[in-house]
RNA sequence: AGGGGCGUAGCUCAGCGGUAGAGCAGCGGCCUUUUAAGCCGAAGGUCGUGGGUUCGAUCCCCACCGCCCCUACCA
């Protein structure tokens, strides 16, 4: 079936026929090469035009066709391979009749291979001169346009194989995920974690706050969720002896979409025991160092038109001292850590904040969307969201949060209104979450159960029991940890928006694109087709 | 969800009450060291969709659709 830009489709086409007409075949199976690309720029780069002459390279290459300049009886092209360049030379005395007839019902985006040697033109550009010159494989569809490239974002994640073809600088943010995603695994594997797989279908939902998709089983005849958290399932690996151990994988989260987040986002949970959040955070600040000098090459990496100091060790504040120090003055004396401490301190300073933003259209700290009223503990967590937040640009550990907002998280011994729980913020993103674990199971079924309780689209609907139970036969004393994966690529990638670092982030279906035409199969023949 | 912006040739954009323009891509021709190759020629458009105002709308008005940005919720 054709496809848009018909008349161009509808060109290629003609060509392929002229090219089967030729005794060529359009979609030959395999080429053999000596080098690749950068192979060739690597060794061969540095010679010069008499060292070429004098001692010729023969090379056998591949790749796609990126420029195509043709100027009667010779012609230049550049193929992309790896992501590199290199210049071909494709001249009808070289390649004879029928090799340069061929050369000239080539396009761009064709794939071919050629073989020759390598010379220097004029302008002293490294480049293969062609004798022999194969279609690999004939494009039916042409590339993006050549200067400007994919200019319409939403096409380069819509059509990200064009926008990887074309753009160098998305190539190297997914070279760079994978590469950051090697040092992840390489430093926990080297610290004896062991990496494990958990269900992404949960009968019951829990590990974090948020509303879930929802599938069904039928054989089972149930409702499952697509998981928001992995953590019930990594502790009760604890519980079973896994004494350290992480996930990297996706959790789904049916929540908004913009700059920050995607319904299906990576993360990477890993927990181990016989540690609390203390051990937790100086472990993340050598983790960091580790990704951001591997990634980036250096310490102190540029984020927009500012700089991040990884090399300084991380600022820490508690979260009512937090509030207390991004306090905008404006809206009257600031609180003591004292007073957020109080009973009703957290209201007080939050009616007194919500006045002030509400006179000069600031964010306000909103009010909890429950049926009872917001407690002291989820008004602290509004008011450092509102206040302090947006200010964290430097990696900060906030620590010590309510326990009415970490509902897995061990209370301090020594005030159990707070818990053992930190958060990293980088650029104003939070990027880790991690707490010294509730091994409580008595404390734990009783937060459950106030969670469903509460009620809302977001918390449980049934106290998952078996993790209650898992606990029961005890969870060492064990600190655990998520960290956001597609963010943390953002930040060592110098990207702005989530969707730059997911290869085919969600989107809308595209407009006009009506689903009927891919003529669905009735259900019958979709069982039979995924039976295999 | 609310506020702002955008939508014109395949792509990037100009035009703005009098009936459509450029560059690039594509097509034909010339060109055997070019590189945003060049030169010549022809082709390409329901000006997002629907309504309204007007003698006349791509342009003004209204609604809708799509995309982007900001604000609110979530990592």
């Amino acid at each position: 079936m054709p496809f848009e830009p018909l008349d161009q489709y509808v060109q290629r086409q003609k060509k392929l026929e002229e090219i089967r007409a030729l005794g060529v075949d359009p979609f030959p199976h395999r080429f053999p090469c000596s080098h690749t690309v950068p192979e060739i720029h690597e060794r061969y780069g540095s010679r010069s035009a008499t060292e070429l002459e004098a001692e010729p390279v023969a090379v056998r290459i591949a790749g796609r066709i990126l420029s195509l300049r043709l100027h009667g009886k010779a012609g230049f092209a550049h193929l992309s391979g790896q992501g590199e360049r290199l210049q071909v030379y494709v001249k009808l005395d070289a390649v004879g009749e029928r090799g340069f007839a061929l050369f000239r019902l080539l396009d761009l985006g064709d794939i071919i291979g050629v073989s020759g040697h390598l010379f220097r033109t004029r302008t002293g550009e490294l480049t293969v001169w062609v004798e022999a010159l194969t279609l690999l494989t004939k494009a039916l569809l042409p590339l993006p346009e050549k200067w400007h490239g994919l200019a319409d974002v939403d096409q380069r994640y819509r059509r990200r194989y064009l926008d990887l073809i074309v753009s160098e600088r998305s190539r190297g943010i997914f070279l760079r995920r994978a590469q950051i995603l090697r040092s992840l695994r390489r430093f926990f594997d080297e610290r004896g974690y062991v990496e494990v797989e958990t269900p992404m279908m949960h009968p019951i939902l829990g590990g974090a706050t948020a509303r879930p998709f929802v599938t069904h089983h039928n054989t089972l005849d149930m409702d499952l969720y697509l998981r928001i958290a992995p953590e019930l399932y990594l502790k009760r690996l604890v519980v079973g002896g896994f004494n350290r151990v992480y996930e990297v994988n996706r959790n789904f989260r049916n929540e908004g979409i913009d700059a920050i987040h995607q319904p299906e986002f990576t993360m990477l949970e890993f927990y181990q025991a016989y540690s609390d959040y203390t051990e937790l955070m100086d472990l993340t600040e050598q983790l960091f160092r580790a990704l951001v000098q591997e990634a980036c090459g250096t310490l102190r990496i540029t984020y927009g038109d500012r700089e991040i100091d990884f090399a300084s060790p991380f600022a820490r504040l508690t979260m009512r001292q937090g509030i207390v120090a991004y306090w905008p003055e404006q809206a009257g004396p600031v609180p003591t850590e004292q007073a957020l401490k109080a009973p009703g301190g957290p209201l007080e300073a939050a009616l007194r904040y919500n006045a002030w933003a509400r006179a000069h259209d600031r964010p306000l700290v909103e009010e909890a969307e429950t049926a009872s009223p917001p407690s002291d503990g989820e008004l602290t967590g509004a008011l450092f969201e509102a206040i302090a937040e947006p200010h964290l640009f430097q990696p900060t550990y906030i620590y010590d949060f309510p326990v009415e907002i970490s509902p897995l998280a061990k209370r301090r011994a020594d005030d159990p209104s707070i818990t053992e729980r930190f958060e990293l913020f980088v650029a104003g993103m939070e990027l880790a979450n991690g707490f010294s674990e509730l091994n409580d199971p008595e404390d734990q079924e009783r937060r459950f159960r106030a969670q469903v309780e509460k009620g809302g689209e977001e918390m449980p609907k049934v106290v998952d029991m078996d993790y209650i139970r898992a606990l029961s036969h005890g969870l060492p004393p064990t600190a655990g940890e998520g960290i956001g994966i597609d963010r943390l690529v953002m930040l060592l990638t110098d990207s702005h928006a989530i969707r730059e670092v997911i290869l085919f982030p969600l989107l809308r279906p595209e407009a006009g694109e009506k689903p009927a035409d891919n003529a669905p199969p009735d259900e019958g023949s979709l069982e039979k087709e995924r039976e295999v």
